[in-house]
RNA sequence: GCCGAGGUGGCGGAAUGGUAGACGCUCAGGACUUAAAAUCCUGUGUUCGAUAAUCGGACGUGUGGGUUCGAGUCCCACCCUCGGCACCA
């Protein structure tokens, strides 16, 4: 090829090419005597006819940081593979009218041909998809495990439900349409005001409705505060542990019993301010809370104005209450309640401000110290009492609403707690309330349990029996006593004749007609030939379920799957396996494995999965430590959270019209300008706007490199260039460790226009500035390597350059002059003039300027303040 | 309302308390060319002044204060933008 023409395709094709063949990005699973590197990039689920450039910059951010790591004398396992089961990918494989087998073939084909076209150093003999019967084997044993656990149960619960989808749907994946990026829509056409508060479906934007229905959970609950308190242990990008947090929502507090006054009952109250209790006034309860527990004791003069509100406040829907805003409303029950600290009498009310599912659906008024309470208070002339005194000192009666201390401060007119700070006010009334037998600690969480029942057909089948023989005796799996503990006190235990199916896999049969029926059963219930069974353990006539697990269920445990690809652990019949005695035992995993790669080292992704996917998958680790099968609870010490590429202001998507192909580009300005580019445009966490004109300058500094390259070098480095190079080490290294892919191709950028100034480079700096590109320009360094500078076969295979820190270390330095003990005047020197103290100090005084400035003052000091300020006498 | 993150040229964005605007895009001028494209060179925060030319001054990081020899960076108050949570007791 010709020297003066940089042919990105020959050369990008050249090299994936001899790249595959000679495996040099295959990983040695038992690799020993170096350290391992686990770099996992979140996989893509197929559904679309291919990837977009978003996923160009997501997974090139990933690639490069793996690319460091193996110059960096690690061992690097980079997998990749596809999340091909799932709504999204059977969605749109309904849109094109094929069947998802036949769709996947087609677009697994072309998303595995644009990620080589990448460049990315993927180890594809560890590939796996979701879809494929040996791994959904082991997703369907791994519910297993979980139901055997007592952490997988069925019960009847008000659900989310997607119309369009024609399935329930789990908490995580309902939101605002903001956070879906999509304009809600109705399914029965009806427009949705722009002023209304809807949730939509994660997938389809469409407006969810609630259904009562029977499904499968998994108990993720019983590991919320695991959940939580790991979060301070690993490295995580903040805004994803933040939003963790907060989705787990721990609450600490206590239920309070308050006696109601002249009846022979009481009422329940949560609350995490137990320390301002003295101030309570009033207890209000919800609506659902008064007709449940409270209609029987209401005195014959109340009874029809609470009736009306109640009956009026229960058949609002969810969206008229939030529309009428806060404006407080409610009615007087005519009871009283006794809070016995200070035997006041509390005035019983119901508002429909108190949420009936939320704590225990009552609340105790302290109208002094919380706003909600307060706007009752002054709605319904309830007396208000101060007895916090927050940071600002005011101790005035509360008359406003401003007025209102929320915050922490001192306990006043609270007797046995005056004085204290609210900390300990809080523990002191704890204690005191519970050995007064008057309340209980009660922790709440917002997490809820994990529903993975789809009413679909494109996901694994639950693996589960259900005989109704055995139902009607009571019979299930567990025996009364086998129950796990995690199960014992839960009421939802409803899994009478339930057995697990250990006959792995229960194949998804493949069905012609696949859509889902918008019945609540899933396509599969049409389909005798798949649900009739026997029972395993009467063995008369028995039905499989025919709902298939959530998507989130099958990738919340790929990253473990992929280095076991190949091994005979992973490879193993189940079907087989039940028939040995250690069946228990079996798992998809080899010990030496799990030991040497995992926990995974960088997790790099999207933090849209903040309480979807990373919390499923730390769940499942937990779960499957706790079972012994893995020897690590948290999967992913450290996650990092790339941002995401936008075309003209907004997210990428088909509907918007603003999808960037990166095949174009790749075709005609090359994989590695591609990299560069996208890199270049921002910070890796943030939201960078894709623009045609910015690539094709990348282009031309690409072929400016090519040219560099091509011109002679000498093999002397002159000193002003060994710095430049140095410092240029220094910088991308610093960089790059911190994602920091932008300011590091600056640099380089710089280094380059730098060297051309130059009259002569030099080899070594030419070796230094295609080490530096490597891991984002692969195939042009490699060319260069080999072609340019003929080096030893591939760059991929060398270390990364040292920094050579007695070459850097002459930084520009600044000269403080003391006059009186006091700092009065600083100048600034380059670094080559101020290689000794001295001769700098004596430049400062003749420096024309500062010698006037120093008449008729006494010189005590100068300073020398290079980075820090060290100080030295002037004689 | 509460909790985060942030506000720097025409644009994307750089700056361990130490020459603000690296690097790139855009734009303008020049060279080459019959011409255009490509390429290369020069300039490009605002403003004032000056020279044959090299140049010099002032102001500039949302606003107003403060600390410091020195502040985009640290502290206080305010304004604005973007995320997350939201009648969660």
């Amino acid at each position: 090829m010709s020297k003066y023409n940089y042919n990105h395709s020959v050369v990008e094709k050249k090299w994936q090419k001899i790249w595959e063949r000679k495996g040099i990005y295959n990983t040695d699973m038992k690799a020993r005597g170096k350290q391992t590197f686990y770099n996992l990039f979140m996989f893509p689920y197929p559904s679309a006819e291919g990837l977009h450039a978003g996923h160009a910059f997501s997974s090139t951010g990933s690639d490069i940081f793996g690319r460091f790591m193996r110059m960096n004398e690690k061992e690097v396992f980079q997998p990749i593979g596809y999340d091909s089961f799932g709504i999204h990918s059977e969605n749109y494989a309904i849109k094109v009218n094929e069947t998802p087998q036949k769709m996947l073939l087609r677009t697994l084909k072309t998303y595995t041909n644009q990620l080589k076209s990448m460049g990315h150093g993927y180890d594809w003999t560890h590939s796996l998809t979701t879809s494929d019967p040996d791994y959904y084997k082991w997703t369907q044993w791994l519910f297993v495990k979980l139901f055997k656990a007592g952490l997988a149960y069925r019960k009847e619960a008000e659900v989310n439900w997607c119309p369009s989808c024609k399935t329930v749907l789990a908490d995580e994946q309902v939101m605002t349409p903001a956070q879906a990026g999509k304009d809600p829509i109705r399914a029965d056409g009806k427009p949705v005001g722009s002023d209304e508060d809807v949730m939509v479906c994660e997938r389809c934007g469409t407006v969810v409705e609630r259904k009562i229905l029977k499904q499968w959970f998994l108990k993720i609950t019983h590991y919320a505060e695991r959940l939580l308190k790991n979060l301070d242990n690993i490295n995580w990008s903040e805004r994803v542990v933040k939003t963790q947090k907060e989705w787990i929502g721990k609450k600490e507090g206590i239920i309070i019993t308050y006696p109601v006054d002249g009846k022979n009952a009481s009422i329940d109250c949560f609350t995490t301010r137990p320390d301002t209790n003295f101030g309570a006034t009033f207890i209000v309860v919800s609506p659902e809370y008064a007709r449940k527990n409270l209609v029987n004791l209401i005195p014959p003069k109340n009874i029809q104005k609470v009736t009306k509100y109640v009956n009026n406040a229960l058949n609002k829907t969810e969206q008229q209450r939030k529309k009428e805003g806060r404006v407080k409303t409610g009615v007087f029950t005519g009871l009283y309640a006794i809070n016995r600290l200070n035997n006041y009498k509390m005035p019983i009310w119901v508002s429909d401000f108190v949420l009936g599912g939320f704590g225990t659906g009552a609340v105790v008024g302290v109208p002094g110290h919380d706003k909600r309470d307060f706007e009752f208070a002054k709605e319904f002339n309830i007396p208000v009492k101060r007895v916090v005194v927050g940071s600002n000192g005011d101790t005035s009666e509360i008359t406003t609403l401003d007025k209102v201390e929320e915050g922490e401060g001192i306990a006043i007119n609270s007797e046995f707690l005056n004085g204290m700070n609210t900390h300990k006010a809080t523990e002191k009334i704890l204690d005191y309330l519970e050995k007064q037998g008057w309340g209980k600690r009660k922790t709440t969480y917002h997490l809820r349990d994990w529903l993975i029942s789809r009413q679909r057909y494109w996901g694994p089948p639950i693996p589960m029996i259900y005989c109704e023989k055995c139902a009607r005796q009571g019979k299930s799996w567990f025996t009364k006593n086998s129950l796990p503990e995690n199960s014992r006190n839960s009421d939802d235990w409803q899994s009478a004749g339930w057995y697990p199916e250990e006959n792995l896999p229960v194949l998804l049969p493949k069905l012609k007609y696949y859509l889902p029926q918008g019945t609540g059963k899933g396509p599969l219930a049409d389909h005798p030939e798949f649900y009739k069974t026997r029972c395993p353990v009467c063995g008369s006539v028995a039905k499989r379920e025919t709902d298939v697990s959530d998507t989130f269920l099958d990738s919340s445990w790929y990253f473990l799957a992929y280095p076991n690809v190949g091994t005979k652990e992973y490879g193993q019949d189940l079907r087989a396996q039940i028939k040995q005695t250690n069946k228990e035992s079996a798992k998809p995993f080899n010990d030496e494995i799990l030991s040497n790669w995992l926990p995974v080292d960088l997790y790099f992704g999207g933090a849209e999965h903040a309480v979807l996917h990373l919390m499923y998958a730390r769940f499942i680790s937990m779960a499957l430590f706790d079972l012994g099968i893995i020897s690590f609870e948290e999967p992913f010490p450290r996650f990092f959270a790339h941002g995401l590429l936008i075309k003209d202001g907004a997210k990428m998507s088909k509907s918007r019209g603003n999808v960037v192909n990166p095949d174009d580009y790749i075709q005609k300005y090359g994989a590695d300008t591609l990299r560069l580019y996208t890199m270049f445009l921002g910070p890796m966490d943030g939201y960078p706007d894709f623009r045609d004109t910015g690539i094709e300058g990348m282009r031309k500094f690409l072929e400016r490199l090519w040219l560099l390259f091509n011109t002679k070098y000498s093999l002397k480095t002159s000193k002003k260039e060994s710095i430049k190079v140095n410092q240029t080490i220094k910088k991308v290294t610093k960089d790059i460790k911190k994602f920091r892919y932008n300011t590091a191709i600056a640099s380089i950028m710089e280094l380059v226009n730098f060297l051309k100034e130059q009259k002569r480079i030099s080899q070594d700096s030419l070796i230094v500035l295609c080490k530096l590109l490597a891991p984002f320009t692969p195939h042009l360094a490699e060319e260069v390597w080999v072609e340019v500078l003929g080096k030893d076969f591939s760059i991929h295979k060398s270390t990364w350059p040292k920094i050579n820190t007695k070459i850097i270390k002459n930084q520009p330095v600044n000269i403080a002059i003391q006059v009186n003990g006091k700092v009065r005047k600083v100048l600034r020197f380059a670094h080559h003039e101020a290689l000794d103290q001295d001769v700098v100090a004596k430049k400062a005084i003749a420096d024309p300027k500062i010698n006037q400035w120093l008449k008729g003052k006494k010189v005590v000091k100068t300073i020398f303040v290079p980075q820090k300020i060290i100080n030295f006498v002037l004689k």
